[in-house]
DNA sequence: TTGATAAGTAAATAAACATTTACTTACTTT
DNA sequence: AAAGTAAGTAAATGTTTATTTACTTATCAA
């Protein structure tokens, strides 16, 4: 039997992160993808059932997964409160500025009811995302060092900022305005950390 | 000369957003937003130069435009800083959890490279929205009442975590977990405020 | 009332779309 | 080295797409 290309099927995921940063979701064809990945159209069904499954699979796997994986690094739930989300906002502003593809189609799946779908699945299907920074957070509720707050707005209160502060680096290229440097991370890190102690 | 009926022009950009919120915006077509806003095709392009155009107004006037006046509705820039800031975070909580349809477009803006372009244009060119907002700011930075950063970061500390909450606030529909109550969001917004003071 | 005109329609166009068919290739197993 | 097989290709499928063409309608100004 002919093996797979590995290559072949990095290309496909590779690209597709690619156009969908540069032109959209909404402007991402099977075709223009085939073509660009330099690959028949068939080849990508090998591997994925239909665009959706494509769609879904990269989010989830490629995108999400790795994610979660960059952000975890040197953490754990029984760290310090505040030396634990520093690192959580270091580790989220370090991969996401230095994967502008993945934070893109990262961004959609806030957005596409698609993937929006295919989150929550994932989420109650394979076992909670993050589920190490859920169990920090509770921990240090249990403690009393923080705020009591559902689960949920925690996420809200302590890292949708940092998704932002990505989002304006990016930004930074395309129209002149302060640029966002780590130090000006770890700030508004402390901004955050402030808020949520008791 | 036959006169535009403004019932079309509502139904063509009302169903759209209808559209986007419960298809996204990958799935929207103008064949099938015509047929579902019962209007033949030709009259879309009559107020739209194409779908560019009609997504790009769609987003900018009818979505952002309303938002940023219901967010600014009985909010001056000289208001106490706390009371500013619960008021914004009122109107925005109230307004977007009764206009999901808007809600979700307004999520696009973040991921679409066309809404986004289209913001950071509309930005520059027709003044900038949420002025306001950053007099508001401004001030009270210059007052030494809350820390120095870049005006587009009081943005990501101040404001990205409401809408994460709304963004929770629907997804409680879908499963079962805590509801986002006003409650809920009123303590948010003290730990945020707390922690932007000086 | 009528003529001008933009709003509106239904149907058509050509291009692009997701997916499949029919076939070839490259590798493993025997 | 030959057979078997999944990976891979090029080209075709029928559908859907954005947009236009050719025509009709409703209103206003004269």
């Amino acid at each position: 039997m002919r093996p797979k290309n590995l290559e072949k099927e990095e290309a496909i995921r590779t690209i597709a992160l690619q156009i969908i940063a540069e032109e959209g979701l909404e402007n991402l064809s099977m075709q223009k993808l085939a073509k660009a990945a330099n690959v028949s159209p068939r080849t990508i069904y090998i591997k994925y059932e239909n665009k959706e499954d494509l769609l879904i699979k990269l989010f989830i796997e490629e995108v999400l997964g790795a994610y979660e994986k960059a952000v975890l690094e040197k953490f754990t739930p029984d760290m310090d409160f505040t030396k634990g989300v520093k690192k959580l906002w270091q580790n989220t502003f370090q991969y996401l500025k230095n994967n502008r593809h993945s934070f893109v189609l990262l961004q959609y799946g806030k957005s596409s009811p698609l993937l929006n779908k295919a989150f929550q699945q994932a989420n109650i299907q394979q076992g909670h995302f993050f589920a190490p920074i859920h169990q920090f957070l509770e921990l240090n509720a249990a403690k009393g060092i923080i705020k009591i707050f559902p689960q949920d707005v925690y996420r809200a209160l302590l890292f949708s900022p940092v998704l932002d502060l990505v989002k304006e680096y990016f930004d930074y290229q395309e129209r002149p305005k302060q640029i966002i440097t780590e130090k000006i991370v770890s700030e508004c890190c402390d901004a955050v950390i402030k808020g949520i102690l008791k």
